[in-house]
DNA sequence: ACCTTACCTTCCACTATTGACATGTCGCCA
DNA sequence: TGGCGACATGTCAATAGTGGAAGGTAAGGT
């Protein structure tokens, strides 16, 4: 059973805390790097988002608190009952997907376009795609992998990013061609 | 510095209806459905917040509402305005992704399970991912493609679901490897 | 000393989204 | 007649997420 009271199914953002703090103590600032680099295809997150969360959790006592004098950056570790809960989390409730695509819904519209419009569109989609993807691939090329240049967290949001952006491409590719005039 | 400012912004359920209208008139319930099977993979959305935002847009004077009796159905058309916000915001306004996966999310932390809890959430995951695959893949083939079955939309909504579900089927064998002991 | 550039936190107003609850019409069938 | 299910709309409270503004601290260079 849940620590945290309510029943709500969602808040996720508050288990991609507490899973980045499982790993190690952070501050705030700390954490919305980590959101900014390696979470950021998986659960974008503002900095405002992330100082209320951080406070509603340590108030829930899934989080300590430690303070480096009054204005001071601020430490925040994990608890037990936060281990429980993104425990809890992983194994109790079942994944909920709600992917919201704005570049397919556009797509999904494109025929109050005129054919040329909607092609030049799906054209530059693709390329957006394809720059996003290299820049990717060359990161990824970049990295050596039998090094533990990267953990397995950051391995696996990188190669997904590949993975994903190839999707989009090789989908945009394929949606030109559905609406191609003629 | 860009010479266009000011909101940019999402509002994409606003686009979704206007785009959907731009077949043809449709009432809030009509509109309501077709969230829940064309749109259910790209742009999820209430009844709540579809009659809410329909009300705005008649508002703002995009589409046209008309009644039929004081508690009947409420059938909706787009106007000239709105087919003009629509046709801007597909050109004009910049696509901004951000996708929130719930299961990529949880497959990041995975690593504070046990390696056997973890494989086997890996496990129930790219199953049930092969299951939508397979549901898709039945209502794929059971459609006349050559016989106007279906709108280009719908078409393309079908082959999304389709490519995202091999996608992640496929990245959650390829996350099980990773995570696997030894 | 002054300035800049990180580093670090808090607060606010707003919009979007969810998940109920409430209400009513209409046709069908036992 | 009474109930059931599809059709159909409206409203509410609560939570999640966006996009800033506005601070304060600490370290280093000129």
């Amino acid at each position: 059973m849940s620590i945290v009271e309510g029943k709500v199914g969602g808040m996720s953002l508050r288990h991609a805390l507490l899973g980045l703090l499982s790993d190690h103590p952070a501050s705030g600032y700390d954490l919305l790097k980590l959101f900014d680099t390696s979470l950021a295809n998986v659960w974008p997150a503002t900095q405002s988002q992330i100082y209320t969360e951080l406070t509603k959790l340590a108030d829930a006592g899934l989080i300590t608190v430690s303070t480096e004098g009054p204005r001071g950056r601020k430490e925040y570790a994990l608890t037990d009952g936060g281990l429980a809960e993104l425990r809890h989390w992983l194994v109790e409730t079942p994944p909920q997907r709600t992917t919201r695509s704005d570049v397919l819904l556009r797509v999904f519209f494109l025929s109050v376009l005129t054919p040329a419009q909607g092609h030049a569109y799906l054209a530059g989609l693709a390329a957006m795609s394809a720059e996003e993807h290299d820049a990717l691939r060359a990161l990824h090329d970049s990295i050596d992998w039998d090094d533990g240049g990267l953990s397995v967290h950051g391995r696996i949001a990188l190669e997904y990013g590949l993975r994903f952006n190839t999707m989009r491409r090789e989908w945009a590719e394929w949606a030109a061609e559905q609406i191609k005039p003629g």
